[in-house]
DNA sequence: GGGCGCTGTGCCCAAGATGTGACCAAGGTA
DNA sequence: TACCTTGGTCACATCTTGGGCACAGCGCCC
């Protein structure tokens, strides 16, 4: 059964594009150019995801989302401009679910979209947090007061690895076998290193590690509390 | 050995309904619904997991959740009313592991819990006290009054060693092959060092230890419960 | 083919941890 | 009291550990 994707979004060739990536994707897609004409298009055609641009003409993209949520709980992933954190709070606080920052990759966005379709027939978003870092593992995407961190691979799974068991403290030898999957330990230097580029994307103050701390002469864990 | 689960929630409705399904599950429960009563109840109950109702408006469950984290390291699971909120309640630091969004389905619930709990109970918990000093032995952490105290690995090592058997005295050869490794004596002043270093970090009047004791013409000991 | 992002490795440096020697203080004994 | 043993204190040299670059190989996507 494919899924239906209603798109909304007043740009013709991003909505062009968005429809050529979806359905080579396999899903489904419905194109509304005009705000007001998103609702019909919800009860008629009932999709799985809306996708929506913020940015649309007449009706503003906050009150089509919340328009929307006033009579469906259908995910909505808002594709913002930047990554105006305001945007990104006035939308989250006006009924979306997740949301996307142009320019996106393709690739990137068919993995959020289906990451909410799983979610929402399978089970809640494993949320993990610490301090005010959050990390939603099944989307894999981790946040900092709403604002998004990119981070690569390796960086994810070597957080995921920590804040699972929050305040335990891992030794380098341990990292290595649960996020490389090396059976002996090899050179725990590499640890080190990808520590440190976690740190400079997490952190607020890399010099004063908050969410991922040394214990010397041991190993690391996830911060305090 | 059935897992305890202490709910925090004000929700008579919700908490009735907490209660039967895990229950049914096999977790013995028990539910305090203001919040100033859970610290108590953490004490007296030592429960495995503790389920914190957000309770919005009014927030007073991130006080909680905070007052909690201060004393224990409990896994903490909220409960949140909107994924709106959960990044809000992120940048406040609240200490949590972990979020469940509602409304959700028990069987979603008893499932994240049952997965911190796995995450936890791998290396069950040791936790080591000697006076008013706790020892949170995979943490690696050492506090007195909950302020944590920074110790050295060796000086970690040592007061572990002590604290493990409580009130015995241990020579200081034992030490020196217990804690160092070395096989045959050395020259056993070593010991006397680190216990010194040891005791003007954990002691809180280093010239009268109640922590680590001196018996004198034999070695040392952990002092009184 | 070209560019880019991710990953792994080598090298250097600063901070922290450890071991040792010397000296002092306290307690016990003749 | 004088002396001896035991433990505590301090200072310092050395070793270890972790962080910070820079760079090279590789795979992937244009």
């Amino acid at each position: 059964m494919k899924s239906r994707i209603l798109v909304v979004d007043d740009d013709s060739a991003l909505s062009e594009m968005l429809t050529i990536v979806l359905r080579g994707e396999g899903f489904d897609t419905a194109v509304v150019s005009e705000g007001p004409r998103a609702l019909p298009a919800l009860r008629d055609l009932r999709p799985d995801v809306v996708l929506l641009d913020l940015m649309l003409p007449g009706m503003n993209g906050i009150d089509v989302c919340r328009a929307i949520r006033a009579e469906s709980g259908v995910p909505i992933v808002m594709l913002t401009a930047k990554s105006d954190t305001v945007d990104v709070v006035l939308g989250l606080e006006s009924g979306a679910d997740d949301y996307v920052i142009k320019p996106f990759k393709p690739k990137e966005l068919v993995a959020r979209i289906r990451a909410r379709l799983r979610r929402t027939d399978a089970e809640p978003a494993e949320l993990l947090a610490i301090g005010e870092v959050a990390i939603d593992v099944p989307a894999h995407q981790v946040t900092r007061a709403g604002a998004p961190i990119p981070l690569t691979p390796l960086e994810f799974d070597l957080l995921v690895a920590l804040a699972r068991k929050p305040r335990q403290v891992f030794t380098r030898e341990v990292l290595l076998e649960q996020v490389w999957g090396y059976r002996h330990a090899a050179d725990t230097r590499l640890v080190n290193v990808h520590v440190q580029r976690l740190r400079s994307k997490v952190e607020r103050d890399p010099e004063r590690p908050e969410v991922v701390l040394t214990v010397r002469g041991v190993g690391y864990k996830a911060g305090p509390p």
